[in-house]
DNA sequence: GTCTATAACGTGATAGAC
DNA sequence: GTCTATCACGTTATAGAC
């Protein structure tokens, strides 16, 4: 029933991913899926309602991960050592990062999911912060919110690193290394 | 003489930082400096020539602002501290690493500048921590160069977290968050 | 719901006058 | 060197048939 539009939502994910919103056109999305100016236009009033519809799907299923990674039973410092710990490919980029530095982000209905993500991650490592701070895995003088805000730089930033240099790696070391500069200024070494 | 050409070249140089390769169009470099479609295509054989000769340009001051600013007779971890406090308005972006995320990164005139930029900046950095860590002040388990490209991740994911959170500061709270987090892991603490 | 045809506009570049 | 005119093509969307 809902074929189609089911077709054009998974492919703007797709190419939103690869080329960004301004650098996908309704005429390559139709093309992916196999659909016509018809179907595309008959289920979303414009392009960017699409884009809006797709990138809201895409936002909620990364907060789900995201919830999933950081809400288990473990220390909250190995919590965050598991989100920073899990391998990236750095040549793909960040599905919602990547249109902080487009001009679409001006849009309320491009932004408000992304933000929404940025929020919501920040939220989780906060309270793993915050946890291994009152367990007194952390430093106390480090602010849990302000050292969670680092840890999405350091991963939005490796993504840069990674396409710059080509290397799609190169976002799991700075990771790595952000891991090791954490628990070096850690009070329980043994 | 060169008149047209200059204004040119400045044009493109503004509109890239603020727009990128992709969203600046010919027309808009020549509204810009009030030049014609001749002035342009007679200075200029592409666009892709004149956005590869202002990035070669915005590249090469770049890296002697960072030269400038790196190299001091400052101790190693406060010209790091130097490079991390400087105030950034994290809303107008990188102007070297807002082109990672772009198609236009695959094309080499275009990479060449920017890849050079972030080269040299790592160099300097590591050098600076280099020096840190021979004189004692930095922990002897950190790799200074794993260390020089975590901090830069942190300028460019700086960056993203302001476009998204449409906070020109957040980009500043992330540096002086990482400095302080360097700061902890140091040996010589007093 | 889905298709094809078409339109209005912008882009990147060329031609040729001055 | 600089200008205006023009071009082939792509983008975002609308119209109307099936």
């Amino acid at each position: 029933m809902a074929s189609k539009r089911e077709g054009l939502l998974l492919a703007a994910k797709k190419l939103l991913w690869e080329r960004g919103y301004e650098g996908t056109s309704p005429r390559d999305i139709q093309d992916e899926c196999g659909a016509g100016q018809g179907s595309f236009y008959h289920h979303f009033e414009t392009k960017l309602d699409l884009a809006a519809t797709a990138l809201g799907e895409v936002s909620a299923d990364m907060r789900d991960d995201a919830s999933d990674l950081l809400n288990s039973e473990l220390p909250g410092l190995e919590r965050v050592a598991l989100f920073l710990g899990r391998g990236r490919d750095g040549l793909k980029g960040c599905r919602m990062g990547r249109f902080a530095a487009e001009a679409s982000i001006a849009e309320p209905k491009i932004r408000a999911p992304v933000k929404r993500y940025f929020d919501h991650l920040e939220s989780l490592l906060t309270a793993a912060l915050d946890e291994a701070k009152q367990s007194g895995t952390l430093q106390a003088s480090v602010e849990p919110r302000a050292l969670a805000a680092l840890l999405i730089a350091v991963v939005q930033g490796g993504f840069v690193l990674s396409r710059i240099h080509r290397d799609k790696a190169a976002i799991n070391r700075a990771t790595a290394t952000a891991l090791a500069l954490l628990r070096s200024s850690t009070t329980s070494r043994r």
